[in-house]
DNA sequence: TCTTTATATGACTGCCGGTCATTTATATAA
DNA sequence: TTATATAAATGACCGGCAGTCATATAAAGA
């Protein structure tokens, strides 16, 4: 129980909330980081927070919805982080590889992103859906005018890409969130398949073909 | 319950309880197909199996297991259906397209594909899991001969290729994941992300673009 | 100091996956 | 044909889950 937090007054006034919101948050990212998502449970969640389950209620929708606020959060994150690290103009496979470096850099991320569609989205508010969706939004743009520039591509085809290297990044991240099979006992067979999903090299050799692809389809 | 399918007799020999179990499995797929992969319940199969919820385990380990194996024998199915329709030789754009319709139109496939290493693979045990990966590296090996001759490249490049589309796969179609958010009440710049990521020209489009990436490598 | 407000509580619900001692159908031996 | 041995099937049971709600109470305002 190291990362108790115990909560003590109650919060009254809308910063006050939104300040309790964010160190829940906070907490619950470091358990998240610990467990997993489907290990994660928000009776856990409140005795690490100092508080009862349902005064985080109070707080969030559903356990998706704070999941999704988590999801929102990071993306702001490794958006950032990415982008802070594109310098000047790249080769694709260093753009590539610095997208992939940067997204596995934040541990919550990828887990997050993997899970988004098909399992968090579920269980949430239409509202608090498309909120989320406009945040997307929003970061995609930023990110494809960083893109544009670090490829010196339109704003169009960096648009395209940015949408598609999240696309490439759910597909090729997939096996890492695979049970640890790094054992040696396992037949051979299998570990060079294991080894042939590898998700780094995938990501950076299929990046750099469809970047290179939409670049050709740029010019006549 | 109509899909009630009551089971009286005892399974004793090797062959009875095989194909209990694959009676089991039938009905399985049904129910999924109706409610999906997170409302399914044990219980609720067991009673449209017309049996009892402990029985269940005695022919799966678990529900993960379960659905592994489903999964197994839906890879297989749209194997097959895929090389079936591919006649001769193909542009790699009508070879995209075709596979991505042969997998869509299997219900049960494109679903657990999505959620097999994140989710299914859990809770597992590892021999399970290794056989499992076995029946993987076959169809691989089936659908890379079959790909070689349609897109006349080299077996190792049509290994790469065939690899490479079920990662493009996965991420392509995790939009159809969601919940369904086809309601016109939705504001302007979240239909129009949405129909940015429609699945099917997304996952044409790139594959295209790898596909052509992998057999440029392949030339000199 | 008293009243009002709404945060925080914790007992509660229904459901889940999974287990296991017991029952009982069935194959085999007598 | 009947008795016995075997293991398939059962259903009560377990701990834990997400989420709810009447109640208690801390704190702001009168």
């Amino acid at each position: 129980m190291e990362s108790m937090v115990a909560i003590k007054r109650r919060a009254r006034s809308a910063e006050q909330k939104a300040q309790r919101r964010q160190t829940v948050l906070q907490v619950a990212e470091r358990y998240f980081l610990e467990v997993g998502y489907e290990a994660f449970s928000m009776a856990q969640l409140a005795k690490r927070a100092g508080l009862v389950k349902g005064t985080l209620y109070l707080y969030f929708e559903t356990r998706e919805e704070l999941f999704l606020t988590l999801y929102e959060q990071s993306l702001v994150r490794w958006s950032r982080a990415f982008i802070g690290q594109l310098s000047g103009q790249l080769p694709s496979k260093n753009y590539a590889q610095v997208l992939y470096d940067t997204a596995m850099a934040d541990g919550t991320f990828v887990p997050l992103l993997v899970r988004l569609e098909h399992v968090i989205e579920h269980n949430v508010s239409i509202p608090r859906l498309v909120a989320s969706k406009r945040v997307f939004i929003d970061q995609v743009a930023i990110l494809a005018k960083a893109s544009s520039l670090a490829l010196t591509v339109p704003l169009a085809q960096a648009s395209e890409v940015v949408k598609t290297m999240g696309v490439l990044l759910i597909g090729a991240t997939r096996a890492d969130q695979g049970p640890s099979l790094n054992n040696e006992l396992l037949p051979e067979e299998v570990q060079s398949l294991i080894a042939s999903f590898s998700s780094g090299p995938l990501f950076v050799r299929n990046a750099v073909r469809i970047i290179e692809g939409i670049r050709a389809e740029a010019g006549p």
